[in-house]
DNA sequence: GGGTCGGGCTAAATCGTTTTAGCATGCTAG
DNA sequence: CTAGCATGCTAAAACGATTTAGCCCGACCC
C-alpha cells in the first residue's frame, strides 16, 4: 500500500478515487498523493477492490463454440463495446452440451460476474443474473432477445429480385429446430404479397439437416446445399431465381446449379443469407442478405451494461437488428429480360 | 459464511477445501460440514478467495481481433484447454494498436491475471508475467513461442505436387513483415532441393500486401491474389501448379486463372496455406496445408499451465506443430501427364 | 499427581481495498 | 471564555475467504 508514504490509507484511497468526500482534502495534499502514486507506480489490486465494492466489472459471455463463425462475429461486437466501457468478460463454449451450459453458469456465478450475454445458447428457465440473448429462443423472462428484423431481411431480398425481373422464386426454408426459421419463413410470405409475388409450394424445399450431430458444420451445410440443388432440379418447374436459408446451403446450390450446366446469374440468380467471410469469395461471389454480428453483439453487450446500470427498471424484451442488402454477382435479370 | 451452523469458519474452510490439516477433523464432522454445505448450497467467494491465495486461476489473452479466423481458431483451443483446468481467460482485442495493446497489458495485470498469451501479437520487451506466443515473433526472453512446422509443411505441399508431376511450379511469399514469411521460404528451398525441384526466380512473387493498414482484410487479401494471379499469367514463363502463401491468395489466384480460361486442377493447380473455412467451399475446393489452429491453442494454453505450475524451471522457447495437408480438388496432375 | 501427548477444534491475523464514523486543531462568533 | 464549526485528516470495520498459531481437554506414562 502506498500510505506507507505519508498518509493514512484512508486519505489515499479518497484522493484516488476522485470521491466526493475528498473534497476535504487541500489539492496540494492530493497532488502530493497522486504524485506518489505515479512515483511508485501504484496500482490498485482489483481483486480486492471488487471483494470490497462487490463489483467486478466482468460478465459471463456463454456460447456453442468460438470458433464458429457466427459467435466469433457476434464475441467481436460484444468485446469491442465492454472494453470500451471498461468491463472484461469470460467466454465459455458449451459445444451445445446442457450440463456442461449449467456448470459453466454455476462457475461463472462463482466469479461473481454482473450479468450475462448467452450466444446461440437456448435456455430453459429463468436466470438469477441480467441476461441478454442473440439468436436464443425468445421467451424467458427478463432476458432481452437480441434479433434480426426478418420482415426487413425478406423485404431487401425479395425487391431486390422482384426489381431485376424474378417472379418464379424457389425457396430453402431452415431446420426445424433453427430459432430462426418460422419467423424469417413468416416474413417471406408477407414480403412477396406485398410485392405481388407467388409463392409456389413446389419451389419451396425445406433443409433437413443431419440428425446425427454435426448439423452446424459447413461441410455438412454445404453438401445438404448440393443436394436440395439438385433436388430443386429435379422437381421440373421452372424458376429463375433461389432465395437460400443461409450462405451455406447458397453455396452448396451454386455448386450443384452450376454443375448442371447452368450460369449463374445468367440463368438462375441465388440470394444467400448471413454474409459469412466466403460469400465474398464465390465465384460468382454471392448476393446476400447480411446479419451485421459484430452490431449485434455490441447492442447485447450495450443492452447489459443498459440493465445493469439501471436495475428494477425493466427493459425491453427484444431489440431489433436492421440487416442490409449485399449486392454481388450471383444475382442478375431473369433470362430473356433483356 | 456457512460457519454458522456449527463451527467455526477455519473448520469450515479446512473441510471444503481438503485441507491436508484436515485429517485431524474427524470423518463426522466433515460429513456434517458438507451436508450443510449441499443443504445452503453455500458457493465459495471466488473473489475473496482469490484475494487470500493470490491466485485467480485467470489469464489474459490478447489478440488483433476476435472475429479474425485465424484468432479465433486459435482462440478456440485455448479455450477447451483453460476451462478443462479449471481456469479463465480474459480477452482483448488490441486492433494492432501498440497503444492499445500496451493499456489492455496494464488492465490484465491490474487483473491479476496469472499469464499472458499472446495470439499474433508482436511484442517488443520482455513481459512482468510468464507467457506463450502463438504467431508472435521469435525472440522474446521468457516467451515460448509455439510455431508450425514449415519445413514440413512445405516437404508435404512440394512432395504432393512433385509426386502427381509437376516441375514448374510459381510461388507467392508472404509480406515481408510478416513472422512467418522467411522460415516458410527458407523451408521451401530446402524442401525443393530434397525432392529435386528447380525454384524459378521469375516464378516466385512477394505478396505486397496493402499498407494503408486493411492488409489482414480477407478482401485486401483476395484482391492480391487476383492481381498477383494475373502478374503470374503476364509473366509469360509456364508453369503448372501453384503454391500460394495463404488460402485467401490461393482463392483470389483461382479466380484469375479462371478468369483468363486456364482450368483447375486441369491446367494449372493450387495449393493454399492455412485451410480456412471457405477453402473447402470453392468451386474446386482448395487443397491446403491446413494449420491445426485449435490444436496450436491448446498447446500454447497447456504450455502457459505448465510454466505456471512450474516457475523458475526454464521451459522450451519454441513448441513445433505439425502441420497436414488436406487433399481437395484444385490439385491434379500436369496437362499432358496422362 | 504432574507432565506430556494428541485429538478436535478455534481466535485472530491476513489479503488490499472502501467506507463510516469521528478525532484533533484552530478560528470565529457571541 | 467557550460553544460551534470548519478543516484535514485517521481508526477501525468491513468484504469473505485462508492460514498460522494455539487452546482445551482427556488419556496415558512414570
Amino acid at each position: 500500500m502506498a500510505a506507507h508514504l505519508g498518509l493514512s490509507p484512508t486519505t489515499v484511497s479518497l484522493v484516488m478515487n476522485r470521491s466526493p468526500a475528498a473534497k476535504g482534502i487541500p489539492p496540494e495534499t492530493q497532488e502530493r498523493v497522486r504524485a506518489a502514486a505515479e512515483e511508485l507506480g501504484y496500482r490498485p489490486n482489483f481483486i480486492a477492490r471488487s471483494l470490497r465494492r462487490q463489483r467486478t466489472f466482468a460478465v459471463g459471455v456463454l456460447l456453442p463454440e468460438i470458433s464458429e463463425g457466427y459467435a466469433a462475429g457476434v464475441l467481436g461486437g460484444i468485446e469491442d463495446q465492454l472494453l470500451q466501457e471498461g468491463y472484461f468478460y469470460l467466454v465459455a463454449g458449451h459445444h451445445s452440451k446442457p450440463d456442461l451450459f449449467d456448470d459453466y453458469l454455476q462457475l461463472l456465478t462463482e466469479r461473481s460476474v454482473e450479468g450475462l450475454i448467452l450466444v446461440n445458447t437456448p435456455i430453459e428457465n429463468a436466470l438469477a443474473l441480467p441476461a441478454v440473448a442473440v439468436a436464443g429462443h425468445r421467451d424467458i423472462e427478463g432476458v432481452t432477445n437480441v434479433v434480426i428484423d426478418h420482415q426487413m431481411a425478406a423485404r431487401l431480398a425479395l425487391a431486390h429480385l422482384a426489381e431485376l425481373g424474378h417472379r418464379r422464386i424457389a425457396f430453402f426454408k431452415g431446420h426445424v429446430h433453427s430459432a430462426d426459421t418460422e419467423s424469417r419463413w413468416q416474413a417471406i410470405v408477407r414480403a412477396s404479397a406485398d410485392l405481388g409475388l407467388e409463392i409456389d409450394p413446389r419451389l419451396t424445399l425445406q433443409l433437413s439437416g443431419d440428425p446425427a450431430g454435426e448439423e452446424f458444420s459447413p461441410e455438412e451445410g454445404y453438401r445438404e446445399g448440393d443436394v436440395f440443388g439438385r433436388k430443386l432440379l429435379e422437381v421440373g418447374t421452372p424458376f429463375t431465381a433461389l432465395f437460400a436459408f443461409n450462405d451455406v446451403s447458397a453455396i452448396g446450390a451454386m455448386r450443384a446449379l452450376s454443375e448442371s450446366g447452368l450460369r449463374i446469374p445468367d440463368e438462375v440468380s441465388v440470394v444467400g443469407f448471413d454474409d459469412i467471410l466466403s460469400a465474398a469469395f464465390q465465384n460468382p461471389s454471392l448476393t446476400t442478405v447480411r446479419q451485421p454480428l459484430h452490431e449485434m453483439g455490441r447492442r447485447a453487450a450495450a443492452e447489459l451494461l443498459h440493465k445493469l446500470g439501471a436495475p428494477g427498471e425493466d427493459s425491453p424484451t427484444a431489440i431489433t437488428i436492421e440487416p442490409t442488402l449485399v449486392i454481388r454477382d450471383s444475382t442478375g435479370p431473369p433470362p430473356g429480360d433483356g
